[in-house]
DNA sequence: GAGGCGTGGCT
DNA sequence: TAGCCAAGCCT
């Protein structure tokens, strides 16, 4: 355990009071708390999202629904659209549950706790703590990646992750002040995201190095540990393009489950070997013009890309015809982006 | 507890 | 360059 404990936050907060990044969801250190709105949207967005990925996201949806009630009467379509590169969807799924809930329960008021933030769809043990910090001032543990990371080191914590979490959130807890919470945990996270970075931490630009058990060692980068990763399986699948009058067929994938909700290319079962033709949307004479690869987190998917023209007098089978010139707009996930590339590069 | 769930940047 | 990693949540 470091020596003086007590030091830890004091410098912290000195170091954020000159070194804060500008982000356009934060309150310039010292100022009243920034708008609970912007707050909630920005972390839910930056779950396991970088800020540099989040930013223009954030910027096109405070420009498009400036508060809870504009969101809360968003089409659901519009708003997976308008999530869509993003990933995770579940989280616009819970996003829009989440405003409409605020809306309709809780007077268009973001509950200012973090027992009453924790029980909202999509805010989970960390959102609930960085919000009730950063926007209402309540001393709350806030526990993300970079804090993991920078405590471990702080206290060279030598318990693998995921098993070590419970010592991590027990040292978190004891160098949160009671003052300024929600600055403490910006700065925190400011210094794991630039300084005490994964593989190799800036240490001499670091603030509070005097008092790192991880610096001392000499091998800071080395914690936290973490157990092995499983080794991701390989699928196949078939993306089906088909035209019909200057239109493109799309589909909207199943609620739940993978890129569920989201408008997307038809395709077919994504299988360990190859499914060729199955699942086609109707019999037609498919023609093979590439193919994309894209990882998911748990997967890599390799598709081949199947187009032809729905065939004179045949039904329409089900989805939207969607223009081929505005395809950008439909607001699918980037594997079907990669597909309506290779098309466009054919054209 | 462990696995499902995206995507892009960095080394 | 091919992993590794990220302001996690839900079941």
């Amino acid at each position: 355990m470091p020596a003086n404990l007590s030091a830890i936050a004091p410098a912290l907060l000195d170091w954020y009071d000159a070194n804060a990044r500008s982000l356009p969801w934060r309150a310039p250190p010292g100022t009243p708390a920034p708008d609970p709105y912007r707050v909630w949207l920005s972390e839910v967005m930056l779950q396991q999202t970088q800020v540099a990925t989040v930013r223009p996201y954030f910027e096109k949806f405070v420009a498009r629904w400036p508060d809870f009630a504009s969101l809360a009467a968003a089409e659901d379509a519009e708003l997976m659209a308008a999530w869509a590169g993003l990933g995770y969807y579940a989280r616009a799924r819970n996003l829009l549950a989440c405003a409409r809930a605020v809306a309709n329960e809780h007077g268009g008021m973001l509950p200012d706790t973090e027992e009453g933030l924790r029980a909202l769809p999509g805010l989970g043990a960390y959102t609930a703590a960085a919000i009730a910090a950063i926007a209402f001032g309540r001393r709350a543990v806030v526990v993300d990646a970079n804090v993991e990371r920078v405590v471990a080191r702080l206290f060279a914590l030598p318990q693998p992750l995921p098993a070590g979490r419970p010592a991590i959130r027990t040292a978190t807890e004891s160098i949160t002040p009671d003052a300024r919470a929600g600055d403490f945990a910006q700065a925190m996270m400011d210094l794991g995201s630039g300084i005490c970075t994964p593989r190799t931490p800036r240490c001499l630009l670091c603030p509070v190095r005097t008092e790192c058990d991880g610096f001392a060692t000499g091998h800071p980068e080395a914690f936290p540990r973490k157990a092995p990763r499983r080794e991701k399986p390989q699928r196949h699948g078939t993306l089906f393009w088909l035209e019909h009058d200057a239109r493109v067929l799309l589909v909207r994938r199943p609620a739940k489950g993978l890129l569920g909700g989201m408008r997307a290319l038809p395709t077919g079962p994504w299988a360990e070997t190859p499914p060729g033709m199955a699942e086609a949307p109707v019999d037609a004479d498919w023609q093979v013009m590439g193919a994309v690869a894209h990882g998911f987190t748990h997967f890599r998917l390799s598709c081949t890309v199947a187009a032809a023209t729905l065939p004179a007098h045949m039904p329409a089978p089900d989805g939207e015809w969607w223009p081929i010139d505005s395809l950008d707009e439909a607001g699918m996930p980037t594997v079907f982006v990669r597909a309506q590339r290779l098309m466009e590069g054919l054209r």
